[in-house]
DNA sequence: CATGAATGAGGTTTCATTCAT
DNA sequence: AATGAATGAAACCTCATTCAT
């Protein structure tokens, strides 16, 4: 319905639109609120898009759509597990790098929006998702890699939540790069914090 | 002018919208529906609270003063750097099981509500709360107990978000119970998943 | 979704609304207008319904509802087809007497209502309809009773619109009964304006 | 400021929109569907015309002027009462034929416009309109060639909506001509549908 | 002639809240 | 304690219209 329009306008517009969403949450945020950050009036915004949840929606699914790039080419590479792991905590800080306000939307709002039929790719995503962090640690504690006392399935939970909860403090253009960061989780996450004795 | 009522009614009412609360997002939850829920209409609620916002803030308030009764007796038992953090974390998930709902209220609300007045013991909470933990890395790394290269602050967000971000997926009553959880938990953090050559 | 409320007060605002709806066209009448003539804000009517076009249903299932009893006991007297035609006429003109702004909203809507699933039931009444008159006027040509050179559809047609359009002009309380009404028109429609040489 | 652009593609947007305007009703009718079935965008429709309503305007005024080229051309003919009403019938026929569209916009708003100062011309053509068919009907009951115990006023309005209302279901090109159908209409009017013992 | 983008008024709807009963 | 009905502010969205290009 709603018209072509230019490419770049929908993009700066989704932007601001995202971090408002980010900021304040989906539902607290106003479309009039987003319209203000953007310089004009909150029924312009409806030239270029169907609706809020439409802003909402392409805003997640672009975002899914690149992390996936990313991991589908970490999953293809044959790392090992811990290479493996080691490459997706890269890329996931990485994405939150660039994507902070997609990803700290879909912390947010992937539960609930995971029961409409138009969100229903983030189920499928969460469950690829899974298969893919849940996997990689099994295959590592069959070959002996990881520790063979862990509950595969909780560490998968805290891993997955520490990575992503990150993107609610993190600040691009902080003091740390995205890799550095991967690489002090990784070390407590894979040696842990306590001195060796 | 909230009449006093009985205590018990209040308290089921502040469960079941601590439950609706918890699964919806405060924004997204409609007095209505809490009241569906209790099994009346949404105006009766009134007899018993001022406002949505005030059923919020008690149950925001006494989740934290129950987490600081317990918080304050671990710190003032003089443990040591990592007993503390043992004790510390074993606390979060005891809490979580008690008060799964208000922590994932407080995990997704926390952020804004801190801003206005009335909620400003949110932040002086997440100050002291700072200081806790913050102040225990530090003085393990001084003690040697600790690695000497790890970024504390860092690492005090991450445990941070980890333990909190369980009440996300934790379920009172399933497989594990809060201590086994932060066995697992204190075990991946202290010790890391790699297996030691 | 909507609360029960009492039936009464539901029927007042409806019959507020069928005259609006009758007056300025479904699409034309703004709920503020429904409201105002009611003596209440446009919100308030919200308490009562669950949108402006539940109003509309509800008024025309009503409507279609009444039609049918009567109709169906004219069908079920078994009077011949000259009878039956005549009863259905009176019965017709009494309809219009007793739901006038119903008629006129569903000689101005129908059409293009019919198309959306949830006023399916329009376009089954019309069908049924149909047939009712179709049927029996076929049956009189059969019989002799009506001429054998009619076209029956396009007969059914005129008599059918000329019916159901006179609830634009109709006013109850008029110069004519219903009664009086129906005896005007069957006579022009079954003998004719012109005088017999 | 309508510039005054090439006449036949005002015709034909008039044509566009007309159509729509009969499918749709005027009010539901937006601007961009018009310009949409036109291959524009809604904007550009403004270069051809004032407004939405102006398009309405000249629709009805240019249906209204034809109308009456061809009803004053009949009027003046002197057919005497039976010859009129049968040729004013005929040429209202012929008039749905080439005008379908405009027919059904004037049955659906003709009423509420004729409120508005721009469409008063709408209530003095009804004026003239019922002049000139209640008088041939007066004439002829006069005259004895109609009944003469018929309500004038009456059978007046029911003829006048019946040969209307055709502009709903009639589709030009379809089984019958006007001319047909005028004849089937004139034969059920003035000599009724009942068979004669 | 037409486009692309925006305006601004106004529409339907939601919802926390109030209050007489 | 609770109901039933209403309020009023504010939300999302629609759409006729304008205008620089």
């Amino acid at each position: 319905m709603t018209a072509p329009a230019s490419p770049e306008r929908r993009r700066e517009l989704l932007n601001t639109a995202a971090e408002v969403f980010a900021a304040q949450g989906y539902n607290a945020t106003t479309v009039r609120r987003i319209a203000d950050e953007a310089g004009m009036l909150a029924g312009s915004l409806y030239y270029h898009f169907d609706s809020k949840e439409s802003m909402l929606d392409e805003i997640l699914s672009t975002f899914l759509t690149e992390l996936w790039d990313g991991y589908d080419a970490v999953l293809a590479a044959g790392l090992g597990p811990r290479g493996t792991i080691e490459a997706l905590v890269t890329e996931s800080f990485r994405e939150i790098d660039r994507h902070r306000a997609a990803v700290a939307i879909y912390q947010k709002e992937a539960r609930h929006l995971a029961d409409q039929p138009r969100f229903g790719y983030l189920a499928d995503s969460q469950q690829k998702f899974e298969k893919a962090w849940l996997g990689t640690l099994e295959r590592g504690v069959a070959d002996g890699v990881f520790r063979a006392d862990l509950d595969v399935r909780l560490t998968y939970r805290f891993v997955r939540d520490t990575v992503w909860v990150a993107a609610s403090w993190y600040r691009p253009g902080g003091l740390h790069s995205p890799e550095e960061i991967a690489g002090q989780y990784l070390s407590m996450v894979l040696d842990g914090i306590a001195e060796r004795g």
